[in-house]
DNA sequence: TATTGTTATACTCTATAACTATA
DNA sequence: TATAGTTATAGAGTATAACAATA
């Protein structure tokens, strides 16, 4: 990174042994960064025998534990615009996971509920979820994942930036 | 996420309080996601002043440290495909950032070097980077920050899976 | 035949503007 | 006027197939 010398002294451009990340990885972003892509990639696989995705196992989580919600919420709470939530929620609901029902004391809004369907396959598939988590943090000790957890925890809700969430 | 209960006792459809994510934050893996989220849009704001973006700073910063290396070693170290890479090394190399010069021995390959610019460049925004992440990880400890460190490194080489690097 | 860089393409995720129907 | 959901669209990021030049 701190390279002023103006003439290195190693340009032999043949034998390159293996690329240096050495100052990437004194950045503790780019850790959590790879370590991601890996956590990424697993639970990926781990959804797609339910042919769910990251984004509609999420969203099928917070409507079965919040019965009754309506698209803006869960958009919130997902952290995502309303455009994006929409197809989401027609994919759900065209695989019988969801329920779109007017609200009667405000027909603009959806209420949103899991059918029966919704919640077996949101049990199934947060078991698998649960082996993921298993398997990925296995080398993790209870104690450092408690620590890891309230770290990242922390990070969502620094002092100086918006509040975020709650 | 275990709501087995035919007929939930509040579908109350109007006095909805707020989301719970319970079910969701108990997942480390969800936790590390929203983290990454916080990290990613702060570093983003801090590369858009020195107009770089996350994939062209790591690019940079590699190509730096590392003068000389072919694009192929370029996109194994930073995880992408090869073809993603070529508009990213073509963006560096129009700002005149870094130069691509044809390899003698091997007339296919490009070698990658870092001019002035790129170098003086990859200083000033590493040091904003620098602070981002004083700014970000502000009320974590160096303990804790090692113990994150070291966990992210401990999931990326997990046993199970491939090994994915070095 | 295999490899480096490239082009073209496509798919996902995300973000914004503008529309409708209700309030 | 403002809000919930929607449509259309556009931008990143990422993945694969196929090509030209070279090994």
């Amino acid at each position: 990174m701190s390279k002023s010398d103006p003439n290195p002294p190693r340009p032999a451009p043949d034998d390159i042994p293996h690329v240096s990340d050495a100052s990437l990885r004194r950045l503790i972003g780019y850790q959590i960064k790879r370590a991601f892509n890996v956590i990424q990639a697993d639970l990926a696989e781990t959804l797609a025998p339910h042919e769910l995705r990251m984004v509609t196992y999420t969203a099928l989580v917070l409507i079965v534990d919040n019965p009754g919600l309506r698209q803006f919420q869960l958009a919130a709470a997902m952290d995502i615009e309303r455009p994006n939530l929409v197809v989401i929620v027609d994919e759900l609901e065209r695989r019988d996971l969801i329920e779109r029902t007017r609200v009667p004391t405000d027909r603009r809004a959806y209420s949103l509920r899991a059918t029966v369907q919704g919640r077996r396959l949101c049990l199934k598939a947060s078991a698998a979820v649960a082996a993921h988590e298993e398997r990925v943090f296995a080398s993790l000790s209870p104690e450092t994942r408690a620590v890891v957890a309230e770290a990242m925890g922390a990070i969502r809700r620094r002092p100086g930036q918006n509040s975020e969430d709650e």
